[in-house]
DNA sequence: TTATTAAATGTCTATTTGACAATTAATAAT
DNA sequence: ATTATTAATTGTCAAATAGACATTTAATAA
């Protein structure tokens, strides 16, 4: 039988920064953590990669045993792996960022992990390197957002343009013209607008729409600038 | 003392997808392996995190005793981690993409781990998930270098426009018209026009440029799109 | 009927893009 | 010395896009 020799083995975790959208603000889901050390102090929902396991599915298995939801869209991040970041034992850790629809989250609520949404400015210190993972999380989203039409999976199915470009500037942390936002999201073709609309805003009540599954899938790859014809690439 | 009872532990390698360009055609840098199993095989130059280092350390430490080069471009790309991809023992890797300047490499040529460079698209099949690290490497190396100047990484500190042109074509697999990528790449402001002429290339010669470092750091960053004014953002 | 509120839409200019061809600077050949 | 050759460099134009800016519209409330 052949071996890796003496190498050493490490732990290994995963780390979800769940984003979600309220209507106004940009939120993540933080939970008390139930174990020693920092027991019952604010962390990211993680837990350590099983032996039958991949990280995605760790993470997947993670997302589902707190918050109740399935198929949620989640990236790998990056790794985090400073010998000492854990003070207990060397643990490696799998950041991943996750967008969920905070309306389908509140409907599930298996609340036995006393999970809470915080304003992603204004949210308590976490443990560890976990702050560090919200900053890297958040710049990753704004910058796949930039480029990806990713934001509507903060979204319910239906949704309003109003409600998108709230998304868009908490998301970039500006202010976008309404006019050209509008103009420049539809001409993605991304958009089917639906005869329904959304009175809880205004008076006058602004359209649904959904997205275009097909081009959707088709597009996911969208928006780049500086190689010609990238658009139609991987 | 507290532990984490009986999670189980794995062990954690870094493996390096070493990009050159040798003025025609995008390489990577492959090696032997030179330990059991799959001994002799080509592979990537990778190894085991040590008990003292990061996963980061642990690339340029990888990099440094096979190129004999430091301080190159390294990116951590993403996390291997499917439980059988290593038939002898769970080992997780993490992927690292790296830019370098081969002439750099074969001024050094730490010979002593048979290293060599292979067309990208003609080189040997690579151990375990290792071909499928190339191919998202690749992809990843494309996606970036449409955003952020970071081909200069593997060109000498002064090239000029046609090299880095038929870089970029290589890269992006696609033809670019010249008279528009010169535009393009001019006015980036990143480049600076040295007086001397490379005259190895042609009869008139093309003039050699640098990089300008302070642009380069401020704008290295750049290049984005749908939102506004996001170039100056982070 | 009017006031109010937020949604939706329109216009103009400047910039950028993409398609396309002519000129220039050097060396090699006659 | 003149001409041929080769690749580098530069230029033009039309179409598309971006960014700045204001008005109209659809509903409810007064």
């Amino acid at each position: 039988m052949i071996e890796y020799s003496s190498q050493p083995h490490y732990l290994v975790a995963v780390d979800c920064i769940v984003f979600g959208f309220d209507g106004e603000h940009l939120k993540i889901l933080l939970v008390k953590r139930g174990l020693e050390p920092e027991i019952n102090k604010w962390s990211l929902m993680g837990g350590f990669v099983g032996a039958e396991e991949s990280p995605d599915d760790a993470a997947n298995r993670v997302l589902k045993k707190m918050t109740g939801l399935e198929g949620v869209y989640l990236e790998q991040m990056q790794v985090y792996g400073e010998p000492k970041r854990d003070p207990i034992e060397r643990t490696l850790s799998v950041g991943y960022f996750a967008l969920i629809d905070i309306h389908k989250y509140e409907e599930q609520l298996s609340d036995d992990y006393e999970a809470e949404w915080f304003l992603i400015n204004d949210r308590p210190k976490l443990i560890f390197d976990h702050n560090q993972m919200v900053a890297d999380a958040r710049k990753k989203l704004r910058y796949k957002a930039a480029l990806h039409p990713i934001l509507f999976e903060m979204l319910p199915k239906k949704f309003t343009i109003p409600q998108l470009h709230i998304l868009f500037e908490e998301v970039n942390d500006t202010k976008i013209d309404t006019r050209n936002f509008s103009r420049k999201i539809t001409s993605t073709k991304l958009l089917i607008k639906l005869d329904e609309k959304d009175k809880l805003g205004s008076k006058k009540g602004a359209f649904y729409y959904k997205l275009d599954k097909k081009e959707y899938k088709a597009n996911a790859q969208a928006f780049l600038n500086l190689i010609p014809n990238i658009k139609t690439q991987g």
